[in-house]
DNA sequence: GCCGTTTTCGGCCCGACTGTTTTCAGTCG
């Protein structure tokens, strides 16, 4: 087995680690960070890329790396890596993860002191030993024992999408009504939609800074004040959540939201392209810049991102594309996508009602999606086997077919231009078979099949369940294909070349579960997907009414992966769907 | 290390805060 783009991510990410830790120049172990990022969103295995021999066609490839690559996945090992960890021990590597210890400092006491692990930089600190080396002192003792146990409460580590947009929505709200706030608005990783946040970054614009940072560190919400200065606040929150806050004058709002949203890899390629102008930007304004490199004229201030991206000539770029995949040429060209939006989507195409383990009746979830304003829903609960979910058997299916008959003959007495569809969302038991029979299936408006058991099953075995699945012509929609938990459970090992040519092939749609704990398909493998010709369904696998609004967190996906409406089915009208649904 | 409508060599984004300092390096994003 070829390593993955991921594992080749993490060599080159620990390269970096390494290289940093012996005093390299930043600019290559730069090349070594933009690489490993660039091919965790790459959308094809790079095995794949390799054996074409186009490796050098993909961006932070040159010749070293291209070597290196090469010698990886020929030999599944890397001599210069090999030396690297041999003089560089894991256990200083691991010194890194603590907040406020950097590469020199790591090297500094590594070098010194000898200091080799985690527990032996505990004991130093506890002992006052590191106090006598260079720009260290007592309180960088006290913040280097403070990141150590908030390592090992593990709460550093990235949250779920859903677990933190709560909490920023009624922080905002707060910080919101403190006098002298013209705006506030979340930007960083949480604005441009991605599925882990690992920390929330407040813009707010006022011309009374400090009286917000009083407001904002006396919030109910902050657990401890991280760091507080003129402009900037750091606080934590429940679970360990870091929040950020800038303040900056309401003229900057544009370059200030720009800036902040990112990502860094964004930001950098978006300030390249400026200085290629003679311009520089920061979050407070775009400035002329002289041959010498100083300033040659008044700085131009934007009140909004529009403004300055068409400074730049570019279009404006959506916060979820901004990570230096290509949206800055595309910017350029002025061929951005028409990327899906809320008001695409003309159903929700994934629910359970208390047929089997939702909480709610079809009639109350049919209510829900039509205060969302949906045409159709598809009710998809679960096939017999899995018992504890309540499955339907076939007898089963049968009576709710009635109940979901009588609902819509209901809705049409109210007047309601609206439709509730039968569907189920059937097991791919781990032989592939199906859990209800063909004779069930084919009475049903639309089929979900979905993969809940035996995850671990080796990668051809559990392709080939997919795949089997995606043969009977019954089966419409994939639901949550990787199965992976974020956080929890790590995804099938399915070969996902293969079962993206199937479904394309079959014409089943690939589910976004837009479950903040699913997310699943996730965004690079969407993105692949419909480069492959697939369909795609986007849909919230509601367990109750309120559980539809959850949408928004499976359209962020969407929006990453460059989706534009046309190939999302749940944005097609009934009669096209059906239609669909029957060839 | 990579990269090229000013460069195959000489560039490489930009600033806030902290802690240790008497002017700044380290860290972070």
């Amino acid at each position: 087995m070829p390593l993955s783009n991921q594992q080749l991510a993490t060599i080159f990410s620990d390269i970096a680690d390494r290289l940093e830790i012996q005093g390299e120049v930043v600019f290559k172990t730069r090349a070594y960070r933009t690489i490993a990022e660039n091919l965790q969103s790459l959308p094809r295995p790079v095995a794949d890329i390799w054996k074409e021999g186009k490796l050098d066609e993909v961006p932070g490839i040159g010749k070293a790396i291209h070597d290196k690559i090469d010698e990886l996945l020929r030999t599944g090992k890397l001599e210069f890596y090999e030396r690297l960890r041999a003089d560089v021990p894991d256990g200083v590597v691991a010194m890194l993860q603590v907040s406020g210890l950097g590469p020199k400092r790591v090297k500094e006491i590594w070098s010194t002191l000898g200091v080799m692990s985690l527990a032996e930089l505990e004991a130093a600190a506890r002992a006052g030993r590191l106090r006598g080396l260079p720009k260290m002192g007592e309180k960088t003792e006290l913040k280097i024992l403070a990141g150590i146990e908030s390592l090992k409460r593990r709460a550093t580590g990235r949250m779920r999408i859903g677990d933190v947009l709560p909490i920023a929505l009624q922080m905002r709200a707060a910080l919101q009504a403190v006098p002298g706030v013209q705006n506030v608005a979340y930007a960083g990783s949480l604005r441009r939609g991605r599925e882990t946040i690992g920390d929330v970054d407040f813009v707010a614009a006022t011309r009374e800074p400090a009286a917000l940072m009083e407001a904002f560190r006396s919030l109910p919400q902050v657990e401890s004040v991280l760091g507080s200065g003129e402009t900037k606040t750091s606080v934590q929150v429940q679970n360990g959540l870091q929040v950020d806050l800038r303040a900056i004058d309401p003229a900057a709002w544009g370059t200030a939201m720009q800036y902040f949203t990112g990502s860094q890899a964004h930001n950098i390629r978006a300030r390249e392209i400026a200085q290629k102008q003679h311009l520089s930007l920061n979050e407070y304004a775009l400035t002329p810049i002289g041959e010498d490199g100083s300033p040659a004229d008044q700085p131009l201030t934007f009140d909004s991102e529009e403004a300055l991206y068409a400074r730049l000539g570019m279009a404006y770029i959506p916060p979820e594309l901004r990570e230096d995949r290509g949206e800055i040429e595309a910017a350029m060209k002025g061929t951005l996508p028409r990327l899906i939006a809320r008001e695409d989507l003309r159903g929700d195409l994934q629910m359970h009602s208390t047929w089997s383990d939702g909480a709610a009746d079809v009639l109350s979830m049919a209510r829900g999606a039509m205060a969302l304003g949906y045409e159709y829903i598809l009710i998809t609960d679960h096939s017999q086997s899995l018992g504890i979910a309540n499955g339907l058997t076939p007898e089963r299916v049968r009576a709710q077919r009635q109940e979901i008959d009588a609902v819509n003959q209901r809705l049409r007495d109210e007047g309601a231009a609206f439709r509730v569809l039968q569907g189920v969302e059937v097991e791919v038991k781990s032989d592939g078979v199906l859990d209800l029979p063909d004779d069930v299936l084919a009475e049903l408006d639309l089929v979900q099949a979905s993969v809940h058991t035996s995850l671990s099953q080796p990668r051809e075995r559990i392709t080939e369940r997919a795949l089997s699945a995606m043969r009977n012509p019954h089966v419409d929609i994939l639901g949550h294909p990787s199965g992976r938990l974020i956080n929890e459970r790590e995804a099938g090992d399915y070969d996902w070349e293969k079962l993206f040519a199937a479904a394309a092939e079959h014409d089943v749609a690939l589910e976004i579960n837009a479950d903040p704990a699913r997310l699943d398909l996730n965004e690079t493998h969407a993105r692949r997907a419909v480069e492959l010709g697939c369909h795609l369904s986007i849909s919230t696998d509601a367990h109750t009414p309120d559980g539809l609004n959850q949408i928004i967190y499976g359209l962020g996906i969407a929006r990453r992966a460059w989706v534009t409406p046309d190939v999302v089915i749940n944005t097609w009208p009934l009669k096209k769907l059906l239609a669909w649904a029957q060839q």
